[in-house]
DNA sequence: GGTGTAGTCGTACATCGTAAGGCCGTCAAC
DNA sequence: GTTGACGGCCTTACGATGTACGACTACACC
């Protein structure tokens, strides 16, 4: 007795959030059932009394993270009527960017999921409810969610992130230029980009660009709500499967 | 004498391929290490003559990969002059598709690349050179980038795909019917969208999605090319960093 | 008390990436 | 031919990981 019995005892929740505070300080890798159980005071098989397995583990967290952004998304988007739907959805998406930016890591454990978790389904279901209310068709509104894909959900996969922003300007900057004229389009773009946006760390402001490809989405859908012909070449379903 | 010898010697090109043969047959996760030396009929640490270790190797696989992919565009995505840089860039990016769908664990792999391989940038001059001639200013090509993220390399993030596909379907069917009123919109929708696609497997006609998002986005970036005003609110650059 | 039951722990195993050093065949120089 | 260096391959071993298995502990209820 005296200082030992302090601990509280584990439960699903301390578990999960024990494991997304883990994430958020020492990074994906570092989130081990031996380092979990080492943060919350517990050898790593007490763990397994909670959680199933790992991977049950990584969905509980995928299930904290989009509480999270529901939460977020309700303070942000209300009902949002009439053909508001753009500003709402545009609102939604951006408190749910804002979330993630405070999880970097969730995005790759996000895609990792096979199976969808209640929390998800209940906020794609909110998604389509403001698509509804802003005079989506239901086969519309679904095309609109495979276009948004995992924006909808506040991020975008950003390729090749560099891990040390400072370092990599200066390496690839000197290797384009080295490599000038093999990339000549790439050498000029940054060339006048870089220019332009100097001040703003690395290449791209982030955020612009997020916001930037999301209005560009939205005007889209706009356009096919109203029925607009898309000026584009017929979209040429290559493989006519419905026979 | 005899038998022996029959093993040709290894090399970096050797590896690379059998561990892209590799993941293609038994997937991501059975590329190890030990396995694939096991393929190459060899023992695991010789493979580190030539690979400095595993995220080299992988960072190999990509280039193999997207090698495959630049050899399928330049196929069919010819020069693209006047302002066909639409159908030029649209052709492109389903000839890169067509090769991500044989090699189905390959986003995932490139998604966790660090540094960029020169076959990538490489790639990525040419797209630039298609909007380039096509009349983009080197600043909206870059935006485009952006919108288009992966999409350039032909995939998307696809948030949740089942496992199984015929299991998946009963089973999410039963659930949402189970909780049929918690999300409405969602239940409406599969009645309605399930019914219309019935042939296709499962509920999404992934090549029709991907087209369907693909000219979306290549129709907003044509409206900003010529100048169009979007209809949406300003883009809002919440944080202005270039003070 | 006895007896279950749920939570925790200790040990052990398979598998992973890979560090360190040894073996062996090839080939240039003599 | 002999020798010595070297490059490619292998053996062994280490630490980390997820987790199966069984034992221990603490408390509820009879």
């Amino acid at each position: 007795m005296g200082t030992a019995q302090r601990r509280p005892p584990l439960s699903r929740e301390r578990v999960l959030a024990a494991a997304v505070a883990l994430a958020d300080r020492d990074g994906l890798d570092a989130l081990t059932m031996r380092r979990l159980a080492q943060d919350l005071e517990v050898e790593a098989m007490s763990l397994y009394h909670h959680v199933a397995n790992k991977e049950a583990l990584l969905d509980g967290v995928v299930e904290v993270v989009v509480e999270e952004i529901v939460a977020a998304t309700d303070v942000a988007g209300g009902p949002a009527t009439g053909d508001d739907w753009r500003a709402g959805l545009r609102a939604r998406i951006l408190s749910a960017r804002e979330v993630l930016l405070r999880h970097p890591w969730a995005p790759r454990v996000l895609e990792t999921r096979t199976t969808l978790s209640p929390a998800v389904i209940g906020y794609y279901d909110g998604v389509l409810g403001i698509l509804r209310a802003g005079g989506f068709s239901y086969d519309l509104a679904h095309h609109a969610l495979h276009v948004l894909g995992s924006r909808t959900l506040g991020f975008v996969q950003e390729l090749f992130e560099p891990d040390d922003p400072a370092g990599a300007d200066a390496d690839v900057t000197a290797m384009l230029e080295q490599l000038g004229g093999r990339f000549p389009h790439i050498v000029g773009m940054m060339a006048e980009v870089a220019h332009a946006t100097e001040g703003t760390l690395g290449w791209c402001d982030d955020q612009f660009e997020f916001e930037f490809a999301l209005d560009l989405i939205l005007d889209g859908l706009e356009a096919r709500r109203v029925g607009d012909r898309p000026r584009s070449d017929a979209p040429g379903n290559l493989d006519d499967r419905t026979t």
